[in-house]
DNA sequence: AGTTGCACCTGGCTGC
DNA sequence: TGCAGCCAGGTGCAAC
């Protein structure tokens, strides 16, 4: 599910509830998701106040008053949503609490849930002073929208790569949180294939080509539409209010393979790139 | 060192 | 209606 926008949204979202209340109790209802919970989960976590809750790439991080940061992650199918504790528990075999795995009661009365059938999200806690040297978040790239981010960057980070552009732009250590949806699309607007080689980026004297500001300006561009419209909502995934994004109603390019592009006419082709598809427009990008 | 392919899971959809 | 096969928003790791 999860790519920058939409962690943002779930963020957002999280961050009205739970900044500034405590975890009143905290249950963990197996012992792994894609990694083991860390010992002592639950316990370590109740009594904790929450201080802030940020994002980076595609991690949440919440903040907390102890000496430790809860460290989250979606994988492909996690998401979280927001109840009120007095309302039904939910029940052993109820459908929809089936991949519920952990609950969070805040002191405002608030019960965060999070669920995720695949199992290919976690969670970790790490000691504040360990965080930034973390195996998990010191070899991250830059924020697509951060300041520093822009074509020379784009040009600078791709100059020696070997690999094409649509692979480059997924590696989270050169930039952090685009997916495989929003580089098809940013690749789609900037009129760029992803499977020019991702060095091309750079003029021969290693100064940005205007191919790099592009896509740089269609990456962020791609993204701020994102996360205005509250994410996009494949299969189920929804905010933490229980409402749809919207923004998959404006993919121009992504799951549109024979359909014709709505730029230049030309027909949408989807081939598989580093085992994952991607789909362009072989008229209009190059 | 950088790049590629596979593995990890469940569920939803398609086509027979 | 049932079922096999394929596909899915991510990423760590082994193998080249």
């Amino acid at each position: 599910m999860p790519e920058l926008p939409e962690v943002e949204t779930v963020r957002r979202g999280l961050e009205a509830a739970m900044v500034g209340a405590r975890l009143a109790a905290v249950e963990q209802r197996r012992p792994d998701l894609r990694f083991p919970f860390p010992e002592r989960f639950a316990e370590r976590l109740t009594g904790q106040r929450v201080e802030a809750l940020r994002r980076r790439a595609k991690y949440l991080i919440a903040d907390l008053d102890g000496a430790e940061v809860l460290v989250m992650h979606l994988g492909m199918s996690g998401s979280f949503r927001i109840e009120q504790a007095r309302g039904p528990i939910p029940g052993a075999g109820a459908k929809n609490s089936l991949h519920d795995h952990v609950t969070f009661d805040l002191s405002t009365g608030a019960r965060i849930i999070y669920n995720d059938p695949r199992r290919f999200g976690f969670m970790q806690l790490i000691r504040r002073p360990e965080f930034a040297a973390h195996p998990l978040f010191n070899n991250i790239g830059i924020e697509p929208l951060g300041y520093e981010f822009d074509g020379a960057a784009l040009a600078r980070l791709f100059a020696r790569k070997t690999t094409s552009l649509k692979a480059a732009l997924l590696d989270q250590a050169s930039i952090a949180g685009l997916g495989n949806i929003y580089v098809c699309e940013a690749l789609h607007r900037a009129g760029l294939s992803p499977r020019r080689a991702a060095a091309s980026l750079a003029c021969n004297d290693g100064t940005p080509s205007a191919r790099a500001t592009r896509l740089a300006r269609a990456i962020r561009a791609v993204l701020n539409e994102a996360v205005a419209a509250g994410g996009s909502s494949l299969r189920d995934h929804r905010k933490t209010d229980g409402a749809l994004g919207y923004f998959q109603h404006s993919f121009r390019i992504y799951g549109r393979a024979g359909q014709l592009c709505a730029r230049c006419g030309g027909v949408v082709r989807r081939i598989t790139q580093a085992g994952r598809a991607t789909f362009y427009c072989g008229g209009c990008q190059r």
